[in-house]
DNA sequence: TCCCAGTTTCCTGTTT
DNA sequence: GAAACAGGAAACTGGG
């Protein structure tokens, strides 16, 4: 039926000479005096109530004049070679074929540009290029939340092949792919690159947490000095403090995420927010760490540092305390707050709030 | 080469 | 007493 209103229909009342109000005031009327069938399996009333008019179904059609998903060129492209067919063929992969989403739900006419700059969008900003006067923000911004992920995955699959073809003998922390991370034993699945997105530089460190105790080349004591006394046989290694000699520079990456960033994202985050770390009080940038090894944990995650602990963590946010990019909470504990300097964390649902749409709909959630 | 920002580790002391 | 917090110090990296 789709297909036949794009084929047809479409073609038929949406000449393209036409200006679009006229056109919309054409599909007004075609709807009401023919095609309410049609536009109630567009639409199914059940899952989309607030539909009430063919302005939706309208305006998507006219971006599916505009888009023609025949390519897959994409697929043997890095995204950063993408033009704008090949964006918007993605799109439509990623959304509709792969995750079922709903084509009219999507405005492909907004991903009309090339891989280079899709790849440098943030994800608020995919949000706002999903929006559409026609279409439930909470759908645009699932959508969106989607689509962001799965690019970084690509983008993040994408260095992990030049990494292996690069450096074929390491294994750096992009080994982690987008359905779950090696060596993380958590229901939580940080595979949202966003949290990743600019921490290639993270890997720079992974011979930093490969030393081992028993190596030679290694035993300093916690002075930094290097020492072989019977003592130091008998205790633990100890690693000395800030990052050891030795990590082997590679290619210039882009700097890592700041830990506010870090944690902007997290609480930006639907898998992260609120069960790990939620908003105490959003419109003061306060948040609460629910489970703050765990965060601890994802962030050490993402270093490719195993022996991160909550204490080194938070250490790394005191360091933010000078700055104003957080501020402490007192009296409140594992409470911190955003600082005037800290990142954006706006957001217009804090700790993802149940609507009561989804509740009454729970399956499409 | 130097300096700075950011990070990690260790540590001591304080507060809850 | 344990956990969380605060912050100094040192060592390191990447970037300007």
């Amino acid at each position: 039926m789709i297909e036949y209103a794009r084929q047809n229909m479409c073609d038929f009342y949406l000449s393209p000479a036409q200006p679009a109000p006229a056109r919309l005031d054409d599909f007004n009327v075609f709807k009401k005096g023919n095609a309410t069938f049609t536009y109630g399996n567009l639409y199914p009333y059940e899952m989309y109530p607030e539909v009430e008019d063919a302005s939706n179904v309208y305006y998507n059609l006219i971006n599916f004049r505009d888009y023609r998903p025949e390519t897959d060129s994409w697929k043997s492209k890095v995204v950063e070679d993408w033009n704008s067919d090949e964006t918007v063929a993605w799109i439509y992969d990623c959304a509709i074929t792969t995750h079922g989403f709903n084509e009219l739900d999507v405005p492909f006419h907004n991903f009309r540009i090339s891989g280079h700059e899709l790849k440098n969008k943030r994800r608020e900003e995919i949000v706002d290029m999903m929006l559409h006067p026609h279409v439930d923000n909470e759908m645009s911004r699932r959508i969106a939340y989607t689509v962001f992920d799965r690019l970084h995955c690509r983008l993040s699959e994408e260095i992990r092949q030049q990494s292996v073809l690069r450096y074929p003998e390491q294994q750096t922390f992009l080994d982690l792919d987008c359905h779950g991370n090696r060596g993380y034993h958590s229901d939580y699945k940080p595979n949202d690159i966003s949290l990743m997105s600019a921490a290639d530089s993270g890997d720079d460190h992974e011979d930093v947490f490969r030393i081992e105790p028993a190596s030679p080349a290694c035993s300093y004591g916690s002075d930094g000095s290097k020492s072989g006394d019977e003592d130091d046989k008998k205790k633990p290694f100890k690693r000395p403090p800030g990052r050891p000699k030795g990590s082997i520079k590679k290619d210039k990456r882009p700097r890592s995420v700041s830990v506010p960033q870090f944690l902007r994202d997290l609480l930006l985050d639907e898998r992260f927010c609120p069960s790990i770390i939620k908003w105490e009080d959003h419109s003061q940038g306060k948040f609460r760490f629910v489970k703050p090894d765990e965060v601890a944990k994802l962030w050490g995650q993402m270093k490719q540092n195993d022996n991160m602990t909550f204490e080194k963590f938070s250490r790394a946010m005191r360091y933010h305390y000078q700055h104003m990019v957080l501020v402490s909470v007192p009296t409140a504990r594992l409470v911190y707050q955003f600082g005037p300097k800290g990142p954006d964390f706006k957001t217009n649902n804090p700790n993802f709030v149940k609507v009561k749409s989804e509740l009454e709909n729970p399956s499409y959630s």
